[in-house]
DNA sequence: GTGGTCTAGACCACT
DNA sequence: GTGGTCTAGACCACG
């Protein structure tokens, strides 16, 4: 996993965001223990106090289960990791058809524009 | 303009993205006068040198032209503009793809999500 | 290297000049490291930054590489050099014909007058 | 004519030369009558006793003519400007030839160079 | 006023 | 140590 805590913001919020996406995109799966706050905090050179709030925050989402001494698990409920996968896309899609529209395109146009992405790379391989 | 230089990277490289892309949204017209390097700068808050440097990129760019002791303006060359505007379509378009990606989704999905965001919209008119 | 930074124009123009005539004659051997910034700029008595902003157009003009940390070296790629050399030759060329002319002679004379030269030199060895 | 006073060197030496290659290039005709040293001086921007000084040196080398009390005229002698001419033309050859060499042309080569440049010109005309 | 150049000195990331 | 970036402040040429 990658720890670059880069950009603005609260650090906790972007700790957040990358264990986050890390999860949606399987690095963790469903139901597998993850590091203790300690060990985090050392891999991502940050104060353990920080990756507490962090992995706090992310069981209160629900995407985090607390077994109290045992440490931490990803969740195992594929409705709340589908749901929370669902806000994420319906933000990112959002994030980037704004910059889309800065540059004069409407969501058919860059919809297309994504897909075209996809045809050139299949000829690709 | 908003001048948020937050992120990381170079302080002057994000100014001439800043820059390209209120040009390429029409914040700035072609064949417009653009502000003197001083005032540019107070309003980002950056030193002088710094917006120099952005501005002077982006002359040989092409997407400015310098004026002498007359100030710079927006390139009228449309066909410069457009060339531009094509390439950062194309970083924007990868750039969201990957984290897409990121997601589970390949680019038919992707380009359907955004589609279906304009789709919402139209309804929401 | 002589560092005769005599003449009008911008410093970083002139050092421009230096190096890359240095380079072209063989003084700073393809693929060969140069000196740092710090003890170019030492050597030149200019200021690091002015030194710098010679090297970084060099380096986008493709004689110079930069290693990141691990210096600069001098492009090995023959056909960069021998590019920037032809055009090198022809702006000599061009501003020496323009001094010939202005004491009456025309190309043909202004050649045929250092060709002759070629032959006393011959003679004296 | 132009009074650029640009490079290094003492002014009164730029002078001469400034005067010489105006006088050999027939900007001032044999046996014409030059502006005093005053309108020179004001002419060129420079301090009356500088531009005398110019002018004196030229007249020891026989290019200039003093009238007494009648101002300067250009020597009338066609001997004398052309060996001037010849030892200026010397001159330039071997500066430029100097140049040549550091790109790696030799005389007859360097020579056959500015022989193709009036061919190009020929060819445009 | 405009752009442009130069210096001085500092800080950062990389190794 | 290396290259790279940033700031601060000054000076110049041009109209």
């Amino acid at each position: 996993m990658t720890w670059k805590i880069t950009g603005d913001g609260p650090v906790y919020l972007r700790l957040i965001g990358i264990i986050r996406r890390n999860i949606l995109s399987g690095a963790y799966q469903p139901g597998q223990r993850i590091p203790s706050v300690r060990d985090l905090a050392a891999e991502a050179q940050v104060n353990p106090n920080t990756m507490q709030r962090a992995l706090t925050e992310l069981e209160r989402e629900g995407i985090l289960v607390s077994q109290g001494t045992m440490g931490r698990l990803v969740t195992d409920d594929r409705a709340v990791l589908e749901q929370i996968r669902n806000r994420e896309l319906s933000l990112l899609a959002q994030e980037c058809m704004d910059k889309f529209k800065g540059l004069g395109l409407n969501p058919q146009q860059a919809g297309a524009l994504l897909q075209r992405l996809g045809e050139r790379e299949e000829g690709n391989e």
